[in-house]
DNA sequence: CTGTCTATTGACTCATAAATCAACTCGCAA
DNA sequence: TTGCGAGTTGATTTATGAGTCAATAGACAG
């Protein structure tokens, strides 16, 4: 029992513990299979170049996870898991539909900043995995697609937008343009360093989908988005 | 010089001519090839799907290409460059940016229309192949937004458009949106035997993106929409 | 200190599929 | 008819990479 006192009490101290190693190990092994997939692709890649990313052996991937397809799949859940609840924490905070589209704007254009790789393999990897995926991938984009239709299906009832619209497509939209914007820094159309062009980019991101699904309706003479636009534009430094 | 004559006479006739044979199987293998990348993906298809598929011996697929690899460049040059040149022409003809937009959305729904199993191949496994597909797949989807970005910054010259919008950003909100719209047919989160549901959703994408891009300006409170748009001065202020 | 238990190693096996090639078929000209 | 040569075949070879496993090292309990 005095063992195992000191190694609660210590938690933070150096004194790293078995399961806190393991699960250590686990991590990192989960962190350079992002980085591979990232760079080779999830069937273009090999388990020996994540076990070499990760500086362990070969056979450890196969201690860790029971096979290839396994860690793909936690790779994507860790990810996507940690999105989708952070949309949905976003729809649900906000209550109008400009503020609803635009915290989930922000957060993909967040996640993207904070780690552009995992956002890459989740967008080009995981998202549109061929109909072969056969796991929960391809429903799980189908899933946070489904969650921003409720939103603005919810928003028709509410009467913020014009239930002539199709809410499938409009979440399809919001996605498409995201995405798309996301895509092209990613593959180098636009300069992934540029802090202020990202920022324009979401700005620019949702204005378009706002002014589009919004000024789409049937009485576009009102225009009511005079409402608390938080300055759209962090002023930077020039 | 007989022969040859017999040959251009009677093209039309039941007569193949050994060249003509020779590229109507090529064809065939193209065909197939489209037609399995799109059930299986590039990575998860073999040649001798292909070669089944197409009805031919494992080894014709090496007769008519070196390697896996070009035939997927093929696939893809092949599918791309029809799209390419329809999109070109679309912008081409038309004055007016709403027109040119709709006529790049009409062009992509009526690809699908046409040929869905090949808007699929291009847009799950070719347009947006990982980076290590090294050919000049990647640079194509460049090549087509680029393309666009070209008439929006036109449009931003002629007064059409606010020029605080980035184009290229603009030309991937476009891209995105009609992509994103496909894809929901494809992976099947819309029903893409609903002919209506197809032509619904053709005249959503332009509406959002125009709507969007066009009433981003300043003062939504003009709507000038009313077609032609011949007001090249529409003197806004920034 | 000593034994046990498990994390860790990497060479090996095995399945899959790309690419090759020698044999064969068949259209066509002499 | 005959023979050349290109089209066509599919078994064979070769390459690759997933998954296994027996051996080793190292942590922890007694």
């Amino acid at each position: 029992m005095s063992r195992e006192h000191d190694v609660a009490v210590e938690k933070s101290q150096r004194k790293p513990g078995r399961a806190e190693r393991e699960a250590e190990r686990r991590k990192s092994i989960l962190r350079a299979a992002v980085d591979v997939f990232s760079r080779k692709g999830y069937q273009g890649c090999r388990i020996a170049d994540v076990a070499r990313e990760a500086g362990v052996a070969y056979g450890l991937v196969y201690h860790y996870f029971k096979n290839k397809d396994e860690l793909l799949e936690d790779v994507f859940s860790s990810g996507w898991s940690g999105f989708l609840s952070r949309v949905q924490a976003g729809i649900t905070r906000e209550t109008s539909l400009e503020a609803q589209v635009r915290a989930v704007v922000q957060v993909a254009f967040e996640a993207y900043r904070r780690d552009p790789r995992g956002v890459k393999v989740l967008i080009l990897e995981v998202g549109r995995s061929p109909a072969g995926g056969a796991v929960s991938r391809g429903s799980a984009f189908t899933h946070v697609v489904q969650l921003a239709a409720e939103m603005f299906r919810a928003a028709q009832a509410r009467g913020e937008l014009s239930s002539a619209l199709d809410p499938v497509l409009c979440a399809t939209s919001l996605f498409g343009v995201i995405e798309m914007a996301l895509t092209s820094f990613v593959v180098g159309l636009l300069d992934r360093r540029d802090e202020q062009l990202i920022d324009r980019a979401r700005d620019q991101v949702a204005e378009t989908i706002l002014r589009g699904l919004v000024g789409a309706g049937p009485s576009p003479a009102e225009a009511p988005w005079n409402r608390s636009v938080p300055k759209p534009k962090t002023a930077r430094r020039d």
